[in-house]
DNA sequence: TCACGTATAGTCAGTACTGACTTTGGAGTC
DNA sequence: GACTCCAAAGTCAGTACTGACTATACGTGA
C-alpha cells in the first residue's frame, strides 16, 4: 500500500518513466520503501491498468531498451494519491520483525548462550544506527519534513537498543535460569491442549 | 523467515497437526508472527518437503475432513531451528510501515490538513496501545521471556507515540508552512534531474 | 430427530514481491 | 574501428502470502 503511495507522490511532481523512479527510490535509501525494481515495474503495470497513470511512450532519445516509457498520473490518479495518504497515515500495524517470537524461544537454550546473544544483537544494532544516521544526515538536512521522517526511523532504532538493554537488566534482575527438562513453558496451555486433555 | 522459526519452534515441543499450530498462533495474538492459515499450511509443505518435518497420517479420531497429518520435527528441523533463531536475533532491518514516505509527501497539503491527520493519527495509535496492552497482559504475566516479548511490541508503540509528539512540536516550533508552488522539494535533484540537465 | 449454527481442517486462485537474467547503448582505449 | 566493460532499462520464473471458499462433525434447542 504505501509502495504505491511512494510511487504516486513521486510522480505527483511530474511524469516520469520506470528507470528514474527506481533511480529516486535507489538513492534515498533507508528514508523511502524498499521498492525493488521487479515490484516497481509491476506495480507501475497495476496502476497504469487501473487508470491511475497514463502511459507514453518517449518520441526521441530511446535509452538503452528501446521500450522506455514514461508513466504521468491521471486526474483519478491524483485523487487515488489524497486518499492514499489519508489512509497510510491513519493506520498503524504493530511491525513484526520476528525477535518477540524468537526471544519466546530462548527457553530453549542454556542460560549463558541467551544473554550472549542479546548482547551480540545489542552490537549489531547499535551499529547499524550509525550507518543509518549517516546515511540519512544529508538527505534531510534540508526539508523538515524529511527531518521528521529520518527522525522516525532513527527513534525506532533507538527503541530497539533501550529495550535489549532493559530486557537484559530485567534477565539479569529476576536471575532468569532456564529448565531444559521442560522447554518451552506455554502460558496457553489450557488453549493448546484443550483436546487432548478433554474427557 | 521469523514465521518459520516460529513453526519448528511450537513443533519442538511436541508434534502437532496444522489446525493447532494455527489455534496456537491465533491465541497468541499480536504476540505472535502474524502467520495465516494459507501461509501456515504452505510453509509446513515446504518444510516437510525439505526434510525439517516427517509428516504423519493421524491413525484414530479423524478431526473433520478425513485427512488430519501430524508434522514432527525431524534431527535435520531441528538442527534447522537454532540456527535460524540464531539468525533472527542477529539480523535488524529496520521496518517500513510507510509512515516515513508519508509524512514526506505532506508537503503536497495545506499545512493546517497535516497537523491534523498527525494529531488524529496519535489518538489512533494511542488506542492502538491500550488495545495491545489488554491483550499481552494475560498472555505474558507468568513467563519472563514472554513478558520481554510483550515489552517489545509495547516500546515500538510507546515510540510511535513520542515520535508524533516530538515532530508537531517540532513543526509548531520551527513554523512550518507550505509552499504549494513547489509540492515536493527533494533534496536529491541532482540525482533526480541528472539526465535532462545533463548537455 | 433434525435443522442449524459453529468449530474444525484444509484448499485454491490470485496478488505481491524477489533475485537473477537479458538486451542495448555508449565511453574508454588500444 | 573492433574490443571490452559498465550503466541503463526491463523481463521473468518462481516464492511468499492472502482471502475467500469448501467440506465435515459436533452440540443444542425446538
Amino acid at each position: 500500500m504505501h509502495k504505491i503511495l511512494l510511487l504516486l507522490g513521486l510522480l505527483l511532481r511530474r511524469p516520469l518513466h520506470g528507470y528514474e523512479l527506481h533511480r529516486i527510490v535507489r538513492a534515498h535509501g533507508e528514508l523511502y520503501a524498499d521498492l525493488k525494481k521487479g515490484n516497481l515495474y509491476y506495480l507501475l503495470d497495476r496502476l497504469a491498468a487501473e487508470g491511475y497513470l497514463k502511459v507514453q511512450a518517449e518520441p526521441g532519445t530511446r535509452g538503452a531498451r528501446g521500450e522506455r516509457v514514461i508513466y504521468e498520473l491521471t486526474d483519478q490518479g491524483r485523487a487515488r494519491f489524497k486518499t492514499l495518504l489519508r489512509e497510510v497515515l491513519l493506520t498503524y500495524e504493530p511491525a513484526h520483525t520476528g525477535v518477540d517470537t524468537a526471544v519466546v524461544f530462548l527457553a530453549g537454550m542454556p542460560t549463558a548462550d541467551g544473554f550472549h546473544l542479546l548482547e551480540e544483537r545489542r552490537r549489531i544494532v547499535a551499529e547499524r544506527r550509525v550507518i543509518v544516521a549517516a546515511e540519512l544526515a544529508p538527505l534531510t538536512e534540508n526539508n523538515p519534513l524529511e527531518h521528521i521522517a529520518g527522525d522516525h526511523l532513527l527513534s525506532l532504532i533507538d527503541a530497539e537498543l533501550d529495550w535489549i538493554d532493559r530486557s537484559l537488566a530485567y534477565l539479569r534482575e529476576t536471575g532468569w535460569t532456564n529448565t531444559p527438562e521442560v522447554p518451552m513453558q506455554h502460558t496457553l496451555a489450557k488453549e493448546i491442549n484443550q483436546e487432548h486433555e478433554s474427557p
